[in-house]
DNA sequence: TCAAGCAATATCCTATAGGATCCACGATCC
DNA sequence: GGATCGTGGATCCTATAGGATATTGCTTGA
């Protein structure tokens, strides 16, 4: 009986900074909002202290920005040219963590990135149709396994990192095609569960520019 | 006369972050010891408060780590398996930071690039040798200053957290040969002034290739 | 009507204090 | 002798208060 895991004793400031994250990302605090150190404290029931120091946390992370002396913004939404330079940075990092995956992968987890690129989106109870939400779900589940496969905990955290960023993106801008994802997730799965490295970077690097495509003409 | 910079009015939770973070990167703060943050803020003639939200903003770029309720410990020193996966992801970032360089730089940042390459590491005065940290301190440049030129800056970003941590593994094991790194680091800029990307990004990994080599015996 | 200057308010930032938790050391028991 | 338990001290974490700064709105003048 070892390995237990660590009994995570949760202080205030931990507590806090998981509530505000969840405010930025399901965007109950909008995009270039001011953030009122005080009235999110009394809000939370906490005093200012813990409040702070999971700010100092966000802003690390980049969704939060910071004036001295001025108090907190919520990041604003990303211009044409930093989504572009996002997807740069996704196709390098998530390009390589294909190819790590391919090579490095147990039998386990290819199974596992098998089933997760057959899964389909749910219907959504209301109009019987396939919700954003839903989509991105499953769509932010296939990159973050692969994500995880790849053994290198920066390269994890990384992505992870971008990952925030796009999310709040998409919330904003829920009409993005869906095109052809799901058959393009299916090659990449298709080249890891083979161990086929060369063939899994290149079909992500596909896929990542198709998505980037679809997601463009939100800035027009 | 616009576009001054911002003149930054500094709080203390900023120097504090400053003048801990030079602390941690000049291991007077050693790998592993536990940071009381009581007397750090006595030592630094300040209240607890800034220095507390400052360790948060630290433990965020990996820095120090921290347990709740036991406090802070700095980073202990990368074991082989984070080294070699610090290279991983270098190879990675710093491969595409070359390639982009060669073909975004300005005529100007592709001089500075040049001459950044010529550049050797001055004489130590006692001894008449190169010192070690004279060597870093330059390669440091070189490679900044390509992350730089890449115009993206989350590439930047990214690629100036993994140098904080080599650069913490250099002190500890200043022995390293320095081997062909001048060479290595002049075709790199050859590619980068030719306009050359294959050939950029090819040099960057086989240089980073060739450091992680020269590396790799220190943790025997 | 618009710009500039000033006052009042809101907000941020830091210091301090006290409760809560952990750690080290010694005592006790097997 | 070694392990377990309990206590004292150190340290962390949070709340609160007050000084410092930015922001807002109004007034004044051109």
């Amino acid at each position: 009986m070892s390995n237990l895991a660590p009994l995570r004793r949760s202080t205030l400031v931990e507590d806090v900074y998981e509530r505000v994250k969840a405010l930025v990302m399901e965007h109950t605090l909008a995009p270039g909002e001011r953030v009122n150190i005080d009235a999110l404290a009394r809000e939370l029931e906490v005093s200012a202290t813990p409040v702070r120091e999971a700010m100092a946390r966000l802003e690390s992370d980049g969704l939060v920005r910071k004036r001295p002396l001025a108090g907190y913004t919520v990041s604003p939404l990303l211009s044409r040219q930093e989504f572009t330079d996002m997807f740069d940075m996704r196709v390098v990092l998530e390009g390589a963590a294909a190819r790590w995956a391919a090579t490095r992968a147990s039998a386990e987890a290819r199974a596992a990135i098998s089933a997760e690129a057959e899964t389909v989106a749910p219907l959504d109870s209301s109009d019987g149709r396939r919700s954003h939400a839903a989509f991105t779900a499953v769509d932010a589940r296939f990159h973050d396994l692969i994500a995880d496969t790849a053994a290198n905990p920066l390269l994890r955290d990384s992505i992870h990192r971008l990952h925030a960023h796009l999310h709040i993106h998409r919330l904003y801008f829920p009409y993005a095609q869906t095109g052809t994802t799901g058959e393009e997730h299916r090659r990449i799965s298709a080249a890891i569960a083979a161990g086929d490295p060369d063939g899994a970077e290149a079909a992500m690097r596909a896929h990542l520019d198709a998505a980037r495509s679809r997601h463009l003409p939100a800035f027009d």
